[in-house]
RNA sequence: GGCUCCGUCGCCAAGUGGUAAGGCAGAGGUCUGCAAAACCUCCAUCAUCAGUUCGAAUCUGAUCGGAGCCUCCA
């Protein structure tokens, strides 16, 4: 079983053949930095974050190549709103996105580099494509000439009669043909500028990503990565740049994924109705976010809500809570021995010897990570059936499974960036963390609780309901056990 | 208008030709003083219609509904 993966390019899925055998390079289109990350951002990273974990996991060498692009319109026009330089805006938001990618759980990509270290490397790259006819120079900008590569729209799958409809030209845009694009745009005063052969300027969109992929992937490379609002005009024209300038392919397998919708609506910054990452995890873990993100496949629409955030919340409780168990289980592991095997041991072996199998299956299918997820929701109901029968502590067979089955989770789990917490902690953690709304301390649930067992224990069970009620109008949940009681958050 | 994509149980969501995973919610049961948690059992023929096929949620056509791109956007 090989890796399979949607080309947005080819239309359909195709076998994963990477150039250099055990290599991969991979680029994905970071951010512009002219404001704070939105959930949007957040699934685009999380979605090749595991896309980049997974690769690892199945052998390959991986490097990963994700760009600030810290020059820009957008920056400079905030900047100005602002006040302040725009070097210091991008470079405030640099901070905020490493600190919500950080946040957010993610690996480091193996090179992140900034546009504006890579001028000379860009300003050649214009100069090759005006070498080769495929831009020209006019007052002081450069532009793409899209007439002269008869590849453009390959990827968008568009024509150009279709697309000059909509196609205008700026005013002060020199352009010969409406749908041409700037490389090189030349600065206004107060502007950020460098020198180039065509007077002070600037780049224009896009064609940093083509520098800087060339520059550390090579001219041509495996995996081009971003949301699918980047297909066009972004994508389509790094190929137009890259490939117009070399006459090599750009990119073997160009990866999309879908955007995340707010009431079935498209979430952007034009509409408003967007939510910073920095806000949503003020309310949500961020491994819940994660398990959201992951319940759904990677080029789907995903509809973020309330409602859906709080059922991925229960969704990955249950699973902190069975490896919880599988612990407590284990600690409580007495002298082994072997009685004859019942089926609920011998369906939780059986699971957790096909958890990796399984895994790789639905993960080498375009990476479905819903179809994992179900997958671990199997094992989870195998082996909570294990861990609730006591007898099972002293089973040896019992035993080894139950290991097998917490290791398998755990370390599957962690290629997607899931069960990356120590179970009783996460769990705590989540407890106090809604205690806020409540107006209920821990302590004084603890107190409550000791009244209840008070209650209890000379059989008051008026008073003890009372207080078991009073609790869980609050939100808060009463888990008694041999053990005690203790408690949760609904 | 052009080009894409989508429509699977009350909700979320896999499945893209071989007879509908999983989670949440719900019903019944075990456990419990009663509950909760956990476990057991139950719970859909896949927007509609017409075709292709031995066989379709999966392919084709039409219809209805939703979304995206064509302008900055993950």
């Amino acid at each position: 079983m090989s890796l399979r993966l949607y080309n947005t390019l080819s239309g359909g899925k195709e076998e994963f053949v990477p150039l250099r055998p055990g290599h991969v390079g991979m680029y994905v289109c970071g951010v512009t930095v002219y404001d704070y990350c939105h959930i949007g951002h957040a699934r685009a990273n999380i979605v090749f974050d595991i896309i980049y974990r997974y690769l690892q996991f199945a052998g390959y060498d991986v490097t990963y190549v994700r760009n600030y692009t810290d020059v820009d319109d957008k920056i400079i026009n905030r900047a100005n709103e602002r006040g302040i330089d725009s070097n210091a805006l991008a470079e405030e938001f640099i901070r905020a996105f490493d600190e919500d990618m950080d946040a957010l759980g993610l690996k480091k990509p193996t090179i992140e580099p900034k546009a504006t270290l890579h001028i000379k490397q860009i300003i050649t790259l214009v100069q090759r494509l005006i070498a080769c006819g495929r831009a020209y120079a006019s007052g002081g900008d450069v532009y793409y000439a899209v007439e002269n590569f008869p590849d453009y729209l390959k990827l968008s799958k568009r024509n150009m009669d279709e697309m000059r409809a909509g196609a205008r030209i700026a005013p002060g845009e020199l352009k010969r043909h409406p749908m041409d694009f700037a490389l090189w745009k030349t600065a206004k005063a107060g502007e950020p500028a460098w020198e180039s052969p065509w007077g002070a300027g600037r780049p224009g969109w896009h064609i940093e990503c083509s520098a800087m992929s060339m520059q550390y992937l090579g001219e041509t490379f495996d995996i081009h990565g971003g949301g699918k609002d980047l297909v066009f005009p972004h994508h389509e024209n790094e190929i137009a740049q890259s490939e117009g300038a070399t006459g090599k392919p750009f990119v073997k397998y160009w990866l999309h994924n879908g955007f995340v919708n707010v009431n079935h609506e498209k979430m952007s910054k034009s509409l408003g109705n967007f939510f910073t990452i920095r806000d949503i995890l003020k309310t949500y873990d961020a491994e819940v976010l994660r398990f959201f993100i992951l319940t759904a496949h990677y080029r789907s629409p995903i509809d973020f809500s309330d409602q859906n955030l709080d059922e991925a919340r229960l969704g990955l409780s249950r699973f902190y809570q069975a490896l919880a168990g599988a612990d407590a289980f284990l600690q409580q592991a007495q002298d082994k021995s072997a009685g004859p095997e019942r089926e609920e041991i011998a369906e939780l072996r059986e699971r957790a010897c096909t958890l990796e199998s399984r895994f790789k299956e639905a993960m080498d299918d375009d990476f479905n990570t819903a179809l994992v997820i179900g997958h671990f929701f199997d094992l989870v109901r195998a082996l909570n059936r294990v861990t609730a029968i006591p007898e099972f502590a002293s089973d040896r067979a019992a035993l080894a499974a139950v290991t097998a089955a917490r290791a398998g989770m755990v370390q599957l789990g962690n290629v997607l960036g899931l069960f990356v917490s120590d179970p009783q902690t996460w769990l705590e953690k989540q407890k106090h963390a809604g205690l806020g709304e409540t107006g209920l301390s821990a302590e004084a649930i603890e107190e409550l609780i000791s009244a209840r067992q008070s209650a209890r224990a000379n059989r008051d069970f008026a008073r003890s309901d009372q207080i078991r009620d009073e609790l869980a109008a609050k939100g808060i949940l009463l888990l008694d056990s041999a053990q005690g009681t203790t408690w949760k958050r609904k």
